[in-house]
RNA sequence: GGCGGCGUAGCUCAGUCGGUGAGAGCGCUCGACUCAUAAUCGAGAGGUCGGCAGUUCGAGUCUGCCCGCCGCUACCA
């Protein structure tokens, strides 16, 4: 009973490097889960894209005195990069800056319009008289009532780390040209999100299984009432008005937030008509039995568990998302990874010094699916060394070796199997239905943590059995618990297959099981020829991420 | 300020609807083993579950207050 599942991730900036925080946050968990459902037959669309538009991009761009355009060519390519890395395995990683993404928002925009829950209105703006530009409020800078910074931005005081208004801030003046901003009125186009808050409401009620921050914040915004948002800007760089709606004045364009979310519907289209079958993105969005997952840090809960789902309501006809895991945020020594912080090094920069597997495991054993969760550089060397090599990695090799040496480097011809044999193999087979299970649920630590316990156990049958003394006594029985082993391994290499994609492939070549293409315990063929044994990760240095190591 | 989350062994974290003596991994101590990447296995030490008060036959788990940390606060997304 194939299912189709869609899994959406959060759409990067593309305005600077991605950190840990980001593939702890989505991007990994997105990754295993995904892997999961293929495995077991689902058919997964994992989409995403870097978002093109944005404060943060027009910023980078003006600081350097470049277009956007050139900041989007320059990121884009090294987000793509990292997947490649880390192996991220997106379906479609586009961006919002396709002709595909401005039809379908436009046809969102219409739809909302044609209904009235997109109105026309005003509001009050600064406007840069020197630049003839309308400042959004980062772009305005004034000393700070509260601390007497005398460099504070409109949004927030980087020194005390208030919120404020631009009005708040005293000698406001332009970043652009340092002009003393005047406020000006602008007309906008208006979402009343107000529109839909009994409605989002009820849904998210009906939720269960929702992690309990995830649905406490969005049913807490709802509470302190929805207002009319803005969604153009006075800017001129993002996705046009539609031309028939483009009626306020010069210079508006759809504002990210708004347009950003849409991503993932027009990512799919856009997946679809690549692949020849423009029609297949309805299996996704229009199926009512499809479930569809939105990976995303908690930033941006309001976003995907209230905004979008609003945003869907009233275009109609497609499906709302069945979940929204959002992950607490990775801290690096207390402190907030942030691009804009510079706190936490690239995802590009681990990749160079670690096995794709290993830095998988590290991040994955860590997921903050519940708390905001500590790191470090140590964390992650102790978590490879003493955990996955020597518990996982470890037992394989013991295993593989001992056998390939004593058997002709053949899967063992077992006798009948005693009660331990078949109580190890029976707690393999059940780790591996618990691993899917908690996935399922997006318990991906979990799952993970469960898929080591079983790893433990083998080492334990191991060394109770101790097959290395029967070699010498009872070869057969040695066989038996030997080919008991490689059994074991090769049910736990499945259930390590979302987390550790590269390495648990090489364990169904080293037993000759094909390849794994299913959630259950390979067959294990006796006399079968062992693949080259080789040990599946490296002990890393201590000092391997040391800056100049 | 408002909202949300969190404060549990040295470290990173689990603890479902309140109920047998409070858990895991790593680290540490002692022991076993030697097939294996000085890996593995066993035993043990180690916590007044942030504080105070309350509800209850019974609270890490509920309520109130206090202290501390993190995030968001909608023109960052």
């Amino acid at each position: 009973m194939s299912q189709n599942i869609l899994v959406a991730v959060a759409w990067p900036y593309a305005s600077g490097s991605l950190h840990l925080g980001h593939l702890a946050g989505a991007y990994l968990p997105a990754d295993i889960f995904a892997r999961y459902h293929r495995l077991v037959g689902n058919k997964v669309l994992m989409v995403s894209g870097s978002d093109g538009h944005g404060t943060p991009i027009t910023v980078r761009a003006d600081q350097e005195g470049v277009s956007p355009q050139e900041i989007v060519d320059r990121y884009h390519p090294e987000i793509l990069g990292y997947w490649d890395s880390v192996g991220i395995s997106f379906d479609l990683f586009t961006t919002t800056l396709t002709e595909n993404h401005r039809q379908v928002t436009w046809d969102i925009f219409r739809a909302h319009r044609a209904k009235g829950t997109i109105v026309e209105g005003e509001s009050l703006q600064f406007y840069d008289p020197e630049a003839e530009r309308f400042l959004p409020d980062r772009y305005v800078e004034g000393t700070c009532p509260h601390c007497g910074y005398p460099t504070a931005r409109g949004d927030q005081c980087d020194n005390c780390g208030r919120t404020l208004d631009p009005t708040d801030l005293l000698n406001p003046r332009s970043r652009l040209s340092g002009a003393t901003p005047v406020q000006r009125s602008t007309k906008h186009w208006f979402l009343r999100l107000g529109a839909f808050a009994g409605e989002v409401k009820a849904w998210l009620e009906s939720k269960t299984g929702w992690r309990r921050h995830v649905k406490n914040w969005a049913l807490g915004m709802i509470e302190e009432g929805l207002p009319d948002r803005a969604i153009t800007r006075d800017l001129t760089w993002g996705v046009p008005i539609p031309p028939e709606a483009d009626t306020l004045g010069e210079g508006k364009r759809i504002y990210v937030w708004f347009e950003a979310v849409i991503g993932y519907l027009s990512a799919a289209k856009e997946w679809a008509a690549l692949q020849g079958t423009p029609e297949a993105w309805r299996d996704w969005w229009q199926n009512p039995d499809a479930k569809s997952y939105y990976f995303v840090g908690k930033d941006n809960i309001p976003f995907h568990a209230v905004i979008w789902p609003a945003m869907l309501m009233g275009y109609g006809e497609h499906n709302l998302p069945s979940d929204v895991p959002a992950n607490q945020y990775v801290t690096f020594k207390g402190s907030k990874a942030s691009k804009s912080l510079g706190v936490g090094r690239s995802i590009g920069w681990y990749s160079e010094r670690l096995e794709p597997d290993a830095l998988r495991f590290a991040i994955a054993s860590i997921l903050p699916e519940q708390n905001d969760t500590d790191l470090t550089d140590d964390e992650i060397i102790r978590r490879i060394n003493e955990e996955l090599v020597a518990t996982w990695g470890n037992l394989v090799n013991r295993v593989l070796t001992i056998t390939s040496r004593n058997f002709d480097h053949q899967v063992p011809e077992p006798g009948s199997l005693d009660k331990v044999d078949e109580e190890v193999i029976a707690t393999v087979d059940t780790a591996l239905t618990a691993v899917g299970e908690l996935i399922s649920e997006v318990e991906l630590r979990g799952g993970l943590r469960t898929a080591m316990e079983a790893a433990s156990a083998v080492n334990v049958y191991l060394n109770s059995t101790e097959p290395w003394k029967l070699l010498k006594s009872d070869r057969d029985r040695a066989a038996t618990v030997l080919y008991t082993a490689c059994a074991a391994i090769s049910g736990l290499a499945v259930a390590f297959t979302p987390y550790l994609p590269f390495t648990s492939p090489r364990i169904a070549e080293m037993l000759g099981t094909g390849p794994g293409d299913e959630w259950s315990r390979p067959k294990l063929t006796p006399g079968r020829e062992l693949g080259e044994i080789a040990p599946l990760f490296e002990k890393i240095s201590d000092d391997i991420l040391n800056e100049d190591a």
